[in-house]
DNA sequence: ATGAAAGCGCTAACAC
DNA sequence: GTGTTAGCGCTTTCAT
């Protein structure tokens, strides 16, 4: 019926259809038979195949201009085997580490011609793999982005699940594991770079105020504060660290804990920089100066680090780095998968990097009056 | 000859399968062979259809379930010419702000039961819509969800194809326009609570630091500052705002250029609390002392703003929100167009609220050593 | 309650 | 160069 009535006043009958019902779209067909030419040859000029002759691909292609015609993707990915896109799991977008991990991610994708099916998940851990895996499946992405940080016992249920998937897929931000596509930022380097840092200052009582230490990053973070201290002679005592949940507020209530059980700290390697504001908001309200009575360092290094009072310094990483090559690597490993290839798992490792702002000077230095950022 | 060799011995021939091939998946054929039933009889076991025996539908499910069969949405989709996704477009994921929305975006459409397919634009102008609402249209995406901040002319192109478009639209912090369906926060509103809380306090010289006035969110907080100041039978001079950029580092120089332009002023609304900080920091560097030499407010509530030194007052409007009302708006526009209904068009607006702390106190009033967050 | 046939929109494989 | 046939995996419609 529709079909028909087409053959006879295209333009007019299709403004028609637009308007009144939530039309049928273009199809293949219908630019065929208005092309004069088979679906076979119209699928031809839309994929740039070379075996069609030049006078028939104008043709066509202003038939296709002319009706507005789009392939419909999901037939295609049907017929193909394969939907060019990605699924990708994250969680806690609300925080800025995240966001820009996904950031990155939709910059690699859209470059290399990937869409994205997104998936957040409400917690962070005690959920059921199955079910999120089994959903992006069944949506036929070509290949996963696992984005959820690691923590506690968040990727049990993965390992039985990993040999009988036969999806590629790529987890960020988790320890190396034997068999598994990782990508991740060493995280207890950079905590070695920011003790080391307070330890040539000339400090011998660094505190730490730590993420949860559920999380990996956490505990990573940690364990880079314990071997800078180690490294410089110094014994890490139980006494020098409190856990923090990474905001603002953690770190206000971690610093006045931390004050508490250790008042003789001269430094404190914070594990995040919304925690290092929070943990300089209690030093101010106590009338402790930073970086004089109390020097300072965080990790992550937002922007706003730079101006917060005083300055922070920070370790940088490249999240937004991260999921670029997360997004390569995924992809390689479609690729490999589609010519039969096989490529050994492995862990790929960021790393971070110190910088160094008024947080952290020694105490004869004047607080710069024209700072740079 | 897969299917034929799955008539034996299931269970092996399928592990092999799943462990040497990039493996064909399991379908509803094999599924119905393995259970002696037509492929319609699963169907109507996983569509959960009454009719099917109760036996029957047991068998088929375990069999489901010893096979791992996950129906194909994309087939599925096709079929039902209904994908149950929703396109998503962004901008900006580095920033929390945006996050925030996506954030609620992908609460709300899990719970409705849609799967999201994310774009995120480059840039927040400048580009052209046609392509990027044609390959989500390819996806065969139900609705749409713009979530770019309205700016300079990046919504021009719009209305001649929103007519054309067979697909729901809403748009997110827009300008509320004849015919579009948007969803937004009454930045004004917000801008003029800032405002009156400033006056209230007994300031007269009120300065405005801006965001980028390309942006609409930009130039309508301006316009609440303005507003709240005639309502005072206060005149708002040209010296009295600066642009800023939205950053902490753009804070800085927006603060710096405002008090060399305007030296008397007593109090300043802030158009983010980034560029608050900034602001702050710059105070701080003058020896300029928050809230007594300069009463400040920011905007977005952002959690460290709770923390900034003194903790500033903000204006909190929900993201997160905006991004659920987002969903809830087009799964309703897309249901309503199932049953062939029509929904008139219209702008959802969010209040937003007064968040007073000390960077606007009255100078009076001494600092609390224990505050409230 | 169940099955057979046709079709969703597209492409691979083969014919001409 | 171009068309025909078959099929991707599922659902709809109509029989039975």
């Amino acid at each position: 019926m529709l079909v028909n009535d087409n053959g006879n006043d295209h333009k007019h009958t299709w403004n028609v259809l637009m308007a009144s019902t939530p039309s049928r779209r273009v199809t293949i067909k219908q630019v065929a038979q208005e092309a004069g030419v088979s679906a076979q040859t119209v699928s031809r000029v839309i994929n740039e195949r070379p075996d069609v002759a030049p006078e028939t691909r104008q043709r066509v292609l202003e038939i296709i201009e002319r009706l507005g015609y789009q392939p419909n993707v999901l037939a295609r990915s049907l017929s193909q085997q394969r939907s060019y896109s990605l699924g990708v799991v994250t969680a806690g977008l609300m925080y800025i580490g995240p966001s820009r991990t996904l950031n990155g991610i939709t910059a690699r994708a859209e470059a290399l011609g990937y869409t994205l099916v997104l998936k957040e998940l409400r917690t962070f851990g005690g959920y059921d793999v199955g079910p999120i895996l089994d959903d992006l499946r069944s949506r036929q992405v070509d290949g996963i982005i696992w984005a959820v940080p690691e923590m506690e016992d968040n990727r049990r249920g993965f390992q039985e699940r990993l040999d009988s998937l036969d999806v590629p897929i790529v987890f960020l931000t988790q320890h190396s594991r034997e068999g598994w596509h990782i990508v991740a930022v060493d995280n207890c380097l950079g905590a070695r770079l920011a003790t080391a840092h307070l330890v040539e200052l000339g400090h011998e009582h660094i505190g730490h105020i730590t993420g949860p230490l559920v999380w990996w990053e956490a505990r990573e973070r940690k364990r880079g504060w314990e071997e800078g201290l180690v490294e410089a002679g110094i014994m890490p005592s139980e006494k020098l660290w409190v856990e923090g949940d990474w905001s603002a507020k953690g770190g206000w209530q971690a610093m006045a804990r931390l004050l508490n059980q250790a008042p003789d700290i001269t430094a404190v390697f914070v594990a995040n920089d919304q925690m290092a504001l929070g943990a300089l908001h209690y030093l101010h309200e106590q009338g402790i100066t930073v970086p004089d009575d109390i020097a300072m360092v965080g990790f992550d290094a937002i922007p706003e680090a730079a101006h917060f009072w005083p300055p922070m310094s920070t370790i940088r990483h490249d999240q937004h780095e991260l999921g670029c090559r997360a997004v390569e690597t995924v992809v390689q490993l479609i690729e490999a998968q589609q010519r039969g290839e096989v490529i050994e798992p492995k862990t790929q490792v960021l790393q971070p990097q110190l910088i160094i702002r008024e947080s952290s000077q020694p105490r004869q230095v004047i607080h710069s009056q024209t700072p740079q950022f």
